[in-house]
DNA sequence: CGCAGGATCCGCT
DNA sequence: GCGGATCCTGCGA
């Protein structure tokens, strides 16, 4: 099987874009246990600075903010609890724009992702969820920053997508107006999202 | 230095 | 569905 980055360019799309492009595309994370990998089956976008739900909002640039306002396609990791989040940096510089990675659907690696993942959990449970596919992947706060063009974590080509679900984002209660934007892409009908019953407020056939 | 607040997960009801 | 675990981050004192 054959899985090579992308080129730093594909990166280059508008957040909106670049979060349903992504949809389909392999993430790739090698680790001195071997490979493990997914199809991206689920994204959100998070539009820094008027977008109440980004960290990013009102152009708030701190430490962990610092690599949002960097070039696209970098690896926007932070702590959530006890879980590591992994995003996508977009937008062109000093625009904190990025991709949520919410949940991945297993290709390689299976083995790995169980491992670490604990025992008696199905294929689905390994990764339907933004912070189990971290620690199935082995990503880590450690991955800040990474280009995500190069190894050993980064995004592959991968299969072609005949529609994609639009809906409100995840977890976001407390984020006023922001709320309701329909800024959550997913494959639609992939049983491997974090949250196949939804609302749905659009179905884009590609 | 202390404290409040999460882009979550898991187990129990 | 709901609540607790658990810990890092940002901000104010």
């Amino acid at each position: 099987m054959i899985l090579q980055p992308v080129s730093a360019s594909f990166f280059e799309l508008p957040t909106q874009e670049l979060a349903q492009a992504l949809l389909g595309m392999v993430l790739v994370k090698t680790t001195r246990d071997g490979t493990a990998s997914g199809w991206i089956v689920e994204t959100e976008s998070y539009i820094g600075p008027e977008d109440r739900a980004a960290h990013s909002y009102g152009n708030r640039r701190t430490p962990r903010t610092e690599v949002m306002f960097g070039p696209a396609g970098h690896a926007y990791t932070y702590e959530m609890h006890t879980h590591c989040l992994l995003n996508v940096v977009s937008g062109r510089v000093n625009q904190p724009e990025v991709v949520l990675i919410r949940a991945i659907e297993p290709y390689t690696g299976i083995h790995l992702m169980r491992e670490r993942r604990g025992p008696g959990k199905t294929d689905r449970e390994l990764t339907n969820g933004p912070g189990k596919l971290t620690k199935a992947l082995g990503i880590t706060k450690a991955d800040y920053g990474h280009p995500l063009f190069e190894e050993p974590l980064y995004i592959a080509s991968g299969k072609h997508i005949d529609s994609i679900a639009i809906g409100p984002r995840i977890g976001i209660d407390n984020s006023g107006d922001a709320k309701h934007y329909p800024w959550r892409y997913w494959e639609h009908q992939n049983p491997f999202v974090s949250k196949p019953v939804t609302n749905v407020t659009e179905i884009r056939y590609m």
